[in-house]
DNA sequence: ACACGTTCTACCATTGAACGGAAGGCTCCT
DNA sequence: AGGAGCCTTCCGTTCAATGGTAGAACGTGT
């Protein structure tokens, strides 16, 4: 239902532009972005050039696009998350300060944990690459301290639709996970990148006491010390909560 | 020469609306968004419901609109500074670590600098605010830094149009900044937030010997300390320079 | 040096998607 | 109960969006 030919609005197709861009990718060929976007090549190169008279792309010599830095401005300025990285900061720096190890902070979005915030440990090489990275709820212990403390029916449908492609974990695993997490008032579960890493989150509660967020830490199997590490981000999540109110 | 009234194509209607929200506002009702947008209310809801139908926004119950999280997550992912931020950081946590003092990196956009990555001084309250702020160039070190290492052209097409609104600083002021820096190979002016702080910064050069960055620091005057905090700078801002090749 | 492949850019007649005024709901005041 | 302010939906009109085609600009292999 489009002008002509392909079903699509203008908005889906400005929307599929911007998506086309693999993840950790700032640069495409223009062939190559039409491509991936499925549009005409006559109608990419319309569209990115529309886009980057605002600043929003940026259509480099030799048809070279990239994400604008107008965009990047625009939506780090106004970014929902804005308030929440805003008051989690400091409390961040405080973890990271007093027990020298990876802090970072995600939100729920779908059935995954987004992380949106993170500090690396000193010393340590910049994992900074997995901001505004995402993983599965089940295999990360923000995305388990997060879903954990979601609403009945929202669990409900999260284990309802739940299928760990590898078929490693079942959704009865997952239900102990959720059930355990929610009980002791944090998750901590073995790392996915590296084994002999452990993950330890807390969630976040506003002052409406809704899970808004989860904050944790990736440790060292060695360093493993759960009676040091639980009350310190319990007590930075409660910091966090206040400072943001509502 | 839009589909009837008032001469816009839907892709400058879209900008609008992403360009809508003021400076660390997160959220907009829909008519208040319509009006800065300037656009008829039916015609900004049917763009926002498209919109958000994508995840680019997000529209509330009751016409509240944000930035959608999947906007925010697909601009960092694959964000033009990405690899420049990547490369800087962590250089700039050793700085943070030797130094402790507020770090910054920041890119020149038309005649301003972009700041694009900030760390804050251990037990400073967060400065993160500004992450995705503007400054003028002329008021800050970064920016100094960053046009003093400009082609002559570019530098002189900047002093060409500059004019201070305020009328405390003239183009001949600003031309002796950047000799001055261009000559030291660091930029150092009074602070503009705080008086009794001030700034400097080195140029990062890539492997072409392009200045794409500035890496910068704000002290407080009484810890003021050339001797130390240029060399340091310098080297961190030539490894991050290693780092990013080209 | 030439021909070929690939990519970017520009043109323009056709046509259906975008437009926005108007009317209907809804909530929250007074 | 009435009104003000907001969100949402509907639908006939119209012109902006579309994309095939063709040409320009490289780069590459023979």
């Amino acid at each position: 239902m489009a002008n002509s030919a392909s079903g699509d609005s203008v908005v889906d197709r400005v929307v599929r532009v911007i998506e086309a861009f693999p993840e950790g990718v700032t640069s495409l060929q223009l062939t190559e972005l039409a491509d991936r976007a499925e549009l005409p090549l006559s109608s990419a190169h319309r569209l990115v050039r529309q886009l980057s008279e605002h600043g929003l792309l940026d259509l480099g010599a030799g048809g070279t696009v990239r994400l604008g830095l107008r965009l990047w401005e625009l939506v780090n300025r106004n970014s929902p998350t804005l308030a929440l990285r805003q008051a989690a900061m400091p409390f961040m720096e405080d973890i990271q300060q007093v027990l020298n190890q990876n802090v970072n902070l995600a939100v729920l979005d779908g059935w995954e944990a987004l992380f949106v915030e993170r500090l690396s440990r000193r010393g340590s090489v910049a994992n900074r690459a997995r901001i505004a990275g995402r993983m599965p709820v089940h295999i990360t212990s923000a995305g388990v301290a997060l879903m954990s403390h979601q609403p009945r029916e929202l669990q409900a449908e999260y284990l309802e639709q739940f299928h760990d492609p590898s078929g490693k974990v079942t959704a009865d695993v997952v239900r102990h996970y959720l059930a355990e997490a929610a009980q002791q008032g944090y998750a901590q579960l073995a790392g996915v990148v590296d084994p002999d890493t452990w993950g330890i989150a807390v969630p976040v509660l506003n002052g409406k006491r809704r899970t808004v967020a989860a904050l944790g830490v990736v440790v060292p199997l060695a360093e493993m010390r759960l009676q040091a590490l639980v009350p310190a981000l319990q007590t930075a999540a409660r910091g966090i909560g206040r400072q943001l109110g509502d």
